[in-house]
DNA sequence: TTAGTTGCAAACGCTTTGCACCCAG
DNA sequence: CTGGGTGCAAAGCGTTTGCAACTAA
């Protein structure tokens, strides 16, 4: 059974309607394969069925998250989704540069989930962890970089 | 020096002016202790000087952050800030129960960061890293919670 | 049928910007 | 005096909501 099925029975359980658009934006969310944004969501839809509504893209994508179908993904600023796999490890590294998106092994995780509950007290939900940096690509393609072009901004510094 | 006098000095230095307003919004965040957001400031300063307008804010805040006087700090939706004291480095953990923000030691990341660099080639961008979860005590408030935390609607039982 | 869902438009909250006046340097 | 800074108002932008029409069950 995928996700999508899943997700369709679980709608119909829990007294929801299939509306087409509800299945559009899910076939929208599952291609994208994780990481979607409302606006991506509403772009992609759109393309297939113009008369969408960027409402009712917000509304499904509350409506799945409460039923905890899919997640909200802790990105600084834009809000994304993806779909919640039962038994599915989500950690994911995005590359900063190239956008890119890269599965980090559990493992590494692991570790610092159990030191930060032991030393800190503290329980990180790390389910939909997601860390931003540069990819290893990137990172030798940027070697050479001297300017950072996030911060800047022309004054001199005396 | 007090991180507010080598804040005033930078400021000079890049041939920005020293007003009133930038004044008080510093000392607020100063005595806010960090994690602050923009309409705390607001308030805060409002209080000495009804005045001030929320534009000011909104462009002292960006004019501090881009001399790297000041940090934005990496929250789902609300931005927020702190001074950045040379020496103090530290990321943050916030709960995602009470909303509040800890600081997380250095050493904690450090490990992660190395084992990511060393075996997979990532170079997570740490300098503003967040992580979300459970405080301590929102873990022992809510260990007999049957409901999932995710759906729930009212806030943190004290 | 009928309650959940949609599209539309307007409202929302936070943030940014254009502008004329003001003041720190 | 001069150019950066301010207050004000208005405009953005992403998100939410009220409502009448529509439709899946």
């Amino acid at each position: 059974m995928s996700a999508q099925e899943a997700i369709l029975s679980r709608l119909k359980k829990t007294g929801h309607r299939l509306t087409p658009q509800r299945l559009m934006i899910l076939a929208v969310i599952d291609e994208e394969g994780g990481h979607v944004g409302p606006d991506r969501v509403f772009e992609r839809v759109k393309e297939q069925y113009p008369y969408i509504d960027i409402a009712t893209v917000y509304r499904t994508l509350h409506l799945l998250k409460k039923l905890h179908l899919i997640s909200e993904i802790d990105r600084g600023g834009a809000s994304r989704y993806e779909i919640n796999e039962p038994g599915t490890r989500h950690h994911h590294m995005v590359c900063e540069e190239c956008g890119n998106t890269f599965d980090l092994p559990p493992k590494y995780l692991d570790a610092l989930r159990q030191t930060l509950l032991n030393e800190v007290g503290f329980e990180p939900h790390t389910e939909h962890f997601t860390i931003s940096g540069l990819c290893s690509e990137c990172r030798s393609t940027d070697k050479h970089r001297v300017t950072n072009p996030a911060d800047n901004e022309g004054h001199h510094v005396g």
